[in-house]
DNA sequence: CTGATTTCTTGTCCTAGTTCAATGTACAGG
DNA sequence: CCTGTACATTGAACTAGGACAAGAAATCAG
């Protein structure tokens, strides 16, 4: 399986598209390999850029003006990154940054080529709207846990949703996308492995 | 100033439209009057129905199995509410609500009459994705809060974000909405009060 | 006006999770 | 093969915020 039937796949999850939108939309995608550690979107380039994650790992951030740092969000294969968001709501000197964690590979779309794309095969601004809706509920879903869960209930729920991360990244970038302390987290792993 | 020209200035914010597409939009909405401590909206009605608020105030929350409950939005005048993320995201027993604070009137959108709009004002469609990012935007901004800042902070963030609400609303929904219990709330307050 | 229900405040005690610090472990690079 | 740097674990002391309870205010229905 090519790059190309994974992000079909993708994008025909609830909207399907014909043999020649598909091809349209493959033609616009630029391929593009980053090394581990990379920081692709710094502050001030704000757009809203998106990028499809064909290998590898990526991590999406906050920081804010004290330097508290929160991960937003993990991709991995076949997930979309980007600052969707036109960077931050009433962004006051909190930045947002995406990380590559392992050597990636991606298919990315500018703002540009996307206009082109709406213009071409108007049918995929339906697409990429229910991709947002999606994940707008999955934040909504965060929120809720972030607020109603304890951590071991957050750190159990994490690990069902993405069994394969702890394996992959470090620790401590897990609790901070879970909004606990990287030595809280290291209790709740100890307590669990005992039980 | 009547309420087809709030609707039109808040979907024209991010797309213009002309004349006669702001017809069409306005023929389909549908006029609603709801009293107060209504909930429109309940479990396993689920739907992406889309109301703009032309008057009163509304809360959207989540109950969980447990019976936790937390708010995920307040709407007031010239906002949209809806559970525009097609309910839940692996909706495990949690579900979603909304509840009239005061007594309200509403622009409403069927799931089809939206479809109807899209296909002949197709431009609507981009209106109402810039819309969910900005929807989106803000609740990631609401889950940094909550992970990054304290009671007080997020407290005096949502005065400058709302402040009419305090006034229009019991304060243990406020509370609700800051994920703290109603009394800390209370104590936040009295010790603002006095400094 | 009156009772009833809901909301708000305040105090006491308690716990989940933090912070700090020290030690241990695992590699990546020369 | 050593060594520095990043990462994980564990413990002890601390604190922000929660849970509970009881009273005070406010709001509402009749």
């Amino acid at each position: 399986m090519d790059m190309y039937s994974q992000i079909n796949e993708s994008i025909s999850r609830y909207v399907s598209f014909s043999k020649e939108e598909l091809d349209i939309f493959n033609a616009l995608l630029e391929y593009k390999t980053v090394p581990k550690k990379t920081i692709m979107l710094h502050e001030g380039e704000m757009c809203n850029f998106e990028a499809f994650v064909v290998k590898g790992c990526v991590r999406k951030y906050y920081i804010d003006e004290n330097g508290f740092e929160v991960i937003l969000q993990f991709a991995i294969e076949n997930a979309w990154v980007g600052d969707i968001s036109f960077s931050m709501y009433e962004n006051k000197g909190s930045n947002i940054y995406i990380e590559t964690l392992e050597d990636s590979e991606f298919l990315i779309f500018s703002p540009e080529t996307k206009e082109e794309l709406f213009e071409k095969a108007p049918r995929f601004e339906r697409a990429f709207r229910i991709l947002l809706q999606r994940h707008l509920a999955v934040t909504q879903n965060r929120l809720f846990n972030t607020i109603a869960k304890s951590a071991t209930e957050k750190y159990l729920e994490f690990l069902e949703h993405y069994p394969t991360l702890p394996q992959r990244v470090a620790q401590h970038y897990i609790a901070s996308y879970l909004g606990i302390s990287a030595e809280f987290l290291s209790k709740i792993r100890t307590k669990l492995a005992k039980s």
